[in-house]
DNA sequence: TTGCTCCTCACGTCACGTGAGGTGGC
DNA sequence: TTGCTCCTCACGTCACGTGAGGTGGC
């Protein structure tokens, strides 16, 4: 049996992270009786592994969370993670496109404000840098 | 004189974003003895369009707070927004990257579950898909 | 009266991190 | 006794969106 930072250790994350799991039902320790310590087994560091992967190919905690109902419904997970990742990777693919643009836009702004003096808060303008831009 | 739904309209945002600017404390109108409802002026109509155009360069609204303050105060805002934008440059390079390995992640991982069958859930693997990346 | 707008809470989003205040184990 | 770990709230993060429940204006 395991404690909660005995799992971060096994499973290479955070006691914090942990807890958060356990708190959002993606954990279910049994405890300590003595002292209330949340008791953790095994199979529970696998699945601490599984959940850190799993984030490492986008998904979400509860995405997760449903994959794990899956198992305990008999039913196999595996359509519906094809699924998920197909989404996830057309949302990711229009954030990155996004996040050029934006790349883009801060890029052109410091190049034009190169040849932009400072200016003092006339009244007028909040900052002429900003205002100058599209 | 205008009212929330005129401004946002005026400045080509929504009702619920005015409210929020303001509950926040970027606008600061006055009110109608009447009915309570906020008022606005044509300055406020400058400054959600700044602000919008703030964000569109990846500002934050505390950011663009900072900048209100900065004319508030006497100050040319400008050297900060010199140096803001260029840590947001900076972040967003590295979350473009960051993307870019997720994307290229999940894209394999698609691919090579292609060759593999769904698995059906037998206390071994909670998904196999995802155990077998990495 | 109907339909639109306005109001004020206050919660939800995402995955934790961070105190606050207190206790167990060596 | 010290230092480390554990516990349980409960708030903060970001920029709103979304009800709930009620009111004003034409």
């Amino acid at each position: 049996m395991l404690t909660v930072s005995a799992l971060s250790k096994a499973a290479q994350t955070t006691p914090d992270a942990i807890r958060h799991y356990t708190r959002i039902g993606l954990l279910k320790p049994s405890r300590n009786p003595d002292n209330g310590y949340r008791l953790f087994n095994n199979n529970d560091v696998k699945k601490v592994q599984f959940i850190c992967r799993a984030k490492g190919l986008g998904f979400t905690l509860r995405e997760i969370g449903a994959i794990f109902d899956h198992g305990r419904t008999g039913q196999s997970p595996c359509p519906a993670v094809r699924e998920m990742i197909r989404q996830r990777i057309n949302e990711n693919r229009d954030k990155l496109m996004e996040l050029n643009q934006l790349q883009q836009r801060m890029d052109s702004a410091l190049e034009k404000w190169k040849t932009m003096p400072d200016g003092e808060p006339d009244g007028e303008a909040i900052c002429h840098l900003i205002e100058s831009i599209n």
